[in-house]
DNA sequence: TCTGGGGTCCTAGGACCC
DNA sequence: TCTGGGGTCCTAGGACCC
C-alpha cells in the first residue's frame, strides 16, 4: 500500500535574463536599452558608440535578451540576423561565460546560507527543497504558506545582496509545478501554487509550458486539439497511450494534473563531457580538409583537457557532425581502456569519421567523451590496474548489415563514389616536427 | 541573410551471453 | 536444423533543456 508521501515544499529560483543582466551590472549606462547577449566576438562599434545588433555580420544566435529587446521579438535562440532586422539598433555584446560562472556562484551560494538542499539546474536557476527549513511550514497570521513565502523573500532578498541582480522564484508542493510558477511573475517575481490551485492558475496555460514539452510534442499536441494544460488533464489514459506511448502518455496526464515525485537531487555525476563547433563558413572535407584536420584535433584536446581538469576518463568516444543542410550524425565507438588522452580521443575519433560519407559540406564539428568514471592517480585509469589479470579487449563486434547501409550508403553513381569516404578516410593531422 | 554550445534522457535494434 | 527468453552492452538518433 503506497502510503501518501509527505508534502513537500519546493522552491524553483530562476534568475532574471542572467546574462543580459550581469553586463548590465557592468554597464549601468545600458539600463532601460534593448541589450543583447551573443555571437562570438564584439561586432565593430561605429566609433566611440556601443556595438551595434544591425552591424554584426555571421552566424549564431541570441543567448539572452533584456526584456527590452523582448519587447521587439527578440528572443534566446534567435539567429543574430533575423534578430537585427527586428531591432537594428540594439546593442550586441559577447558573452563572458566566466563572469557568469562567478555570478552563478555568488547567487547559489547566497541561497546555500538559508536552505542548503539545493540542485543544480545550470548557470542561472537552481530548485531547493524547503520542506526541512525550519520556519517554512509556519502560518504567519492568516497565511498557512506564510512562512514559506517568507523564505522565499528572504531568498531573494540574499541573492540580491550577494549579487546586485533580481531573481523569480516558484513555490509549490513539486519540482513541476514550482518550475511553471516561477515563470509566471517575472521579472523578480514570487509566485506560490499549491495542490488546489492548479485548475485555476496551471489549467489556462499552454501545454508548452509544461517542462519536458517542447516544440514536437507540443505541435502534436495542438495538431489533435489539445491546446491548454487543462485540456490535456481531460484526455484518457487510453487516448494519450495510443498517441503518445504508454509511458510518455501517462507522463503527460500526471504533468497536467501538476503530480510530480521526482526528488530535489543534490548531487550528481557528468555524464559525458564535449566540445563542438560552427564554422564561420561551410567547410568541404576534401578542399578545406587541413583545416578540419586542426579543429577536429583541437576539439579532441580540449575534451581531454577538460577531463583532465575536472578528473574524469571516460571510454565512449564520439563526434558529431552537421552538413550544410543541417542534417546531424553521430559515430561512436567504446574503448577498452578510459581515457582522457587528448591523442588516444583523436585516434578513436578518426575511427568514427572513417563511417561517415563525406560528400557535403560540414558546418559543425564536435567531439564527445562518455562513459564518465573517475580518474585515479595520475592517467592511471582505474580499469588498467583493477582489472584481472589483462585488461579485457574490447569484442570486435562487425557492423550489422543495417548499419553498413546508413553508414556508408551504396554510392549510386560515379561521381558520388568518387566523392566517397575512401578518398579521405579521415583528416589526417600529422603532428608537425618537434623543433627541437 | 535562418538555426550556438553544452548537456541529459529515452528509444530501438542488434550483438552477445547464459 | 530450428527455436526459447532475459539481461546487458553498444550504437544512432531525437527530443528537450539551459
Amino acid at each position: 500500500m503506497a502510503d501518501a508521501l509527505p508534502p513537500r515544499l519546493i522552491a524553483h529560483l530562476d534568475m532574471d535574463a542572467f546574462y543580459a543582466s550581469v553586463e548590465l551590472l557592468r554597464r549601468p549606462e545600458l539600463r532601460g536599452l534593448p541589450v543583447v547577449v551573443g555571437g562570438r566576438r564584439a561586432s565593430p562599434a561605429a566609433g566611440d558608440d556601443w556595438p551595434r545588433l544591425r552591424d554584426y555580420t555571421g552566424r549564431g544566435v541570441v543567448t539572452t535578451s533584456t526584456y527590452e529587446a523582448r519587447a521587439l521579438g527578440v528572443h534566446s535562440g534567435m539567429g543574430l540576423m533575423r534578430s537585427a532586422a527586428l531591432a537594428p539598433q540594439a546593442i550586441l555584446l559577447p558573452a563572458d561565460f566566466d563572469e557568469y560562472r562567478r555570478l552563478s556562484r555568488l547567487f547559489k551560494a547566497a541561497v546555500a546560507e538559508l536552505a542548503p538542499a539545493i540542485e543544480d539546474r545550470g548557470i542561472d536557476e537552481i530548485y531547493i527543497d524547503l520542506s526541512d527549513v525550519p520556519g517554512a511550514r509556519e502560518a504567519v497570521g492568516h497565511d498557512p504558506l506564510g512562512g514559506a513565502r517568507a523564505l522565499a523573500q528572504e531568498l531573494k532578498n540574499n541573492v540580491r545582496r550577494a549579487t546586485g541582480l533580481s531573481c523569480s522564484v516558484g513555490l509549490a508542493p513539486n519540482k513541476l509545478l514550482a518550475k511553471i510558477c516561477s515563470d509566471l511573475d517575472k521579472p523578480d517575481g514570487l509566485t506560490v501554487v499549491m495542490a488546489e490551485d492548479v485548475a485555476s492558475r496551471i489549467w489556462p496555460l499552454p501545454v508548452r509550458r509544461i517542462h519536458g514539452v517542447g516544440p514536437k510534442a507540443s505541435a502534436r499536441l495542438e495538431s489533435l486539439g489539445v491546446h491548454t494544460i487543462g485540456e490535456l488533464a481531460r484526455q484518457s489514459p487510453a487516448w494519450l497511450s495510443d498517441h503518445f506511448g504508454a509511458h510518455h502518455g501517462e507522463w503527460l496526464l500526471a504533468a497536467a494534473h501538476g503530480q510530480d515525485d521526482r526528488p530535489v537531487v543534490t548531487e550528481s555525476e557528468p555524464v559525458s563531457m564535449s566540445r563542438e563547433t560552427t564554422f564561420e563558413r561551410d567547410l568541404h572535407p576534401r578542399t578545406d580538409r587541413a583545416l578540419l584536420g586542426r579543429i577536429f584535433t583541437d576539439l579532441c584536446e580540449r575534451v581531454g583537457d577538460d577531463l583532465r581538469r575536472k578528473g574524469y576518463v571516460g571510454r565512449t568516444i564520439g563526434i558529431k557532425l552537421r552538413f550544410d543542410d543541417f542534417r546531424t550524425v553521430t559515430r561512436d565507438h567504446t574503448v577498452a581502456l578510459p581515457t582522457a588522452d587528448g591523442q588516444l580521443i583523436r585516434a578513436a575519433a578518426g575511427q568514427c569519421l572513417k563511417r561517415i560519407n563525406l560528400s557535403r559540406r560540414l558546418r559543425l564539428l564536435g567531439v564527445r567523451v562518455g562513459n564518465l568514471s573517475h580518474a585515479v592517480g595520475i592517467d592511471t585509469p582505474p580499469t588498467a590496474t583493477a582489472r584481472a589479470p589483462m585488461p579485457e579487449p574490447a569484442p570486435i563486434r562487425r557492423p550489422t548489415a543495417a548499419a553498413q547501409r546508413k553508414a556508408a550508403p551504396a554510392p549510386v553513381e560515379a561521381g558520388a563514389q568518387g566523392q566517397s569516404l575512401s578518398l579521405f578516410p579521415e583528416w589526417d593531422d600529422p603532428a608537425p616536427p618537434a623543433p627541437d
